[in-house]
DNA sequence: CTGAAAGCGCTTACAG
DNA sequence: CTGAAAGCGCTTACAG
């Protein structure tokens, strides 16, 4: 009888804490005991079960345990794309503050699309994750509201969220883009570009408020020539760049609106005589090596990715303060593409 | 005495099926089959039902679903460092196919340390992830054979398990160096500095052994002072360049055995008059863009993380076939550093 | 078309 | 020091 479904699972299922019990001929409650280190148990009692999960090859089912339990330990991370180096240092810093607090991280992209950032947000609250962690690819989260106020911590990260009010941490995208044109006003420049991505993106539209803002400042006025807000792919940005820096009154200095656009325009220059100055929103890997060397307004990924982190973990905690927006500063590396003069 | 503990949750916990059901006056099964969208309701009474849902704010537990049927619909990834572009690109592309299966991704970063990786590899199959995909940092994996005959699939990407028979996806490690080495053969160097990483890890064994039939197929003697082993940190670097390109015979050429190699020569070379030629493993974004272009051997992350995942998931669909061993090629760049003569 | 009962593998009181 | 009973929120047979 017992023997019939004893021994670590004929067919396919794992031994589970009941199989340790028969075979170490104990209670179940002593299995879990022993399972979870609590005292109180017989050393020879706790030997007994010990030989019995290593004979059947036993492991705890923690989805078991957490339904019980009721705190699953686990958050969502819900980014544009994993394969951007900027992302994956946020994703880092994020796994890193949550392995300090025993949670696990499930992990989606978005790429950008609205519909898709839904569903793996709400699968993961399906999943009864404690907490989630968004870069939003839309800009409406009313979806959220119902979970939030079933006490799903939410942190908004790179951009805020639409239509709820919840915690986000940002970059200081318009200041660190005054800073930027600002330099290049410095050095003498008078004409100088825009070069944004898609005018629907938060990042963008506050980066391009900033540059405004500086050549207002300037004591200048804002060309609408000299603006150019779409995603950055080969094709536009050249075509971009024969209108920018040909006719009668050429830009003489870009400012790029992210690294992918700062990129892009790297190497269509190369095929062209004459170099604007240049300025990039965004650092990245070898900016130094290139000759010049590029000057960018370096945000920073890793503590954007963990200052979201501890603040949802905060919250986790009990914090039940307003939202909060917490701007992160921005820093100018000069490295040359930036420092010429007209 | 219903009242009491129906509506939904006053305190904390969230709305189930069963508050749903006395919400809306049916029995627990109608609303599961409403919420899974089964046939055969009544429209009235699925409206009803819906009703309650949108009312209570109820979203299905998908940890309980789980633990009734049997399938988490979860996979665990255990890479090196998601920051790293070449694990980022690898993750992008498991989570890709790991959403064509519906399936969720579990992912952390062992960063090199067999406990670390152990301690994540087993938290995942505490949570019953269906497989794992394992860039292994330690080379003893005895500790998932009780795993993996419990059912677990596991796949190791881009290094072998150890100790165990296991799928592995590799790329062509000795393959894809002895032809880059042989390049800087046919450009005219005999003097082939070799710089990889810690002699411990896998790829930088395979890679030493590629660059050793090159030059032993050229009918030279391998130098065992123009081979250096050691992880790529700048002041060990400048140290091996200066003896590898110093003396009375230097090293015409250099084969960097990863691209975090590559860049840390490249960021000691700027500092040097007379550049030898140079060709380094792993492809790596901007190395078109620096001048020289840097030649590679590259390798496809994207298509290692997408064949592990893709046979993880044929192992999960039933195939029972022995371990298997796939090796993708590589795929030489030349882009100026490695087509220069002695 | 509908629902009551049993059970997934644990933990939580509770009683010896 | 030890264990039997109940229950976490679902789904699976099964019976109307």
């Amino acid at each position: 009888m017992a023997g019939m479904q004893a021994g670590g699972s004929g067919a396919r299922g794992r031994p589970t804490m009941k199989d340790v019990a028969e075979s170490a001929g104990v209670g179940l409650k002593t299995v879990s005991r022993v399972v979870n280190g609590e005292p109180g148990v017989n050393p020879a009692t706790a030997e007994k079960v010990q030989t019995a999960i290593s004979k059947l090859g036993f492991r705890r089912n923690d989805s078991a345990r957490i339904l019980r339990r009721g705190n699953t330990a686990s958050i969502g991370l819900v980014l544009e794309d994993v394969a951007d180096p900027f992302y994956s240092g946020l994703t880092r810093a994020v796994e890193e503050v949550a392995r300090g607090h025993d949670s696990l991280v499930f992990a989606g992209s978005s790429d950008e699309d609205p519909d898709r950032e839904r569903e793996l947000t709400l699968a993961f609250c399906a999943r009864r994750v404690e907490g989630l962690i968004v870069v939003p690819a839309g800009d409406d989260h009313e979806y959220l509201a119902p979970e939030m106020a079933a006490g799903v911590a939410a942190v908004f990260v790179d951009r805020p969220a639409g239509g709820i009010k919840a915690d986000a941490v940002l970059a200081d995208n318009a200041g660190g883009t005054r800073e930027g044109v600002e330099h290049l006003l410095h050095h003498g420049h008078r004409r100088i570009a825009f070069l944004g991505d898609s005018p629907q993106i938060f990042t963008a539209k506050e980066r391009l408020r900033g540059y405004r803002e500086a050549i207002e400042a300037a004591g200048l006025a804002v060309d609408a020539d000299l603006v150019a807000m779409f995603p950055p792919r080969a094709e536009a940005i050249r075509q971009a760049l024969d209108r920018l820096l040909g006719g009668d009154r050429p830009a003489t200095a870009l400012f790029a609106g992210n690294s992918r656009v700062t990129v892009a325009v790297l190497r269509e220059l190369v095929h062209r005589r004459g170099r604007p100055a240049l300025v990039g929103f965004d650092d990245f890997e070898l900016a130094d090596l290139l000759s010049p060397g590029v000057t960018v307004v370096a945000q920073d990924p890793i503590g954007l990715g963990r200052t979201a982190a501890e603040l949802l973990f905060q919250r986790l905690a009990g914090d039940r303060g307003p939202a909060r927006r917490i701007e992160l500063s921005t820093r100018l590396i000069p490295r040359g593409s930036g420092e010429v003069s007209p």
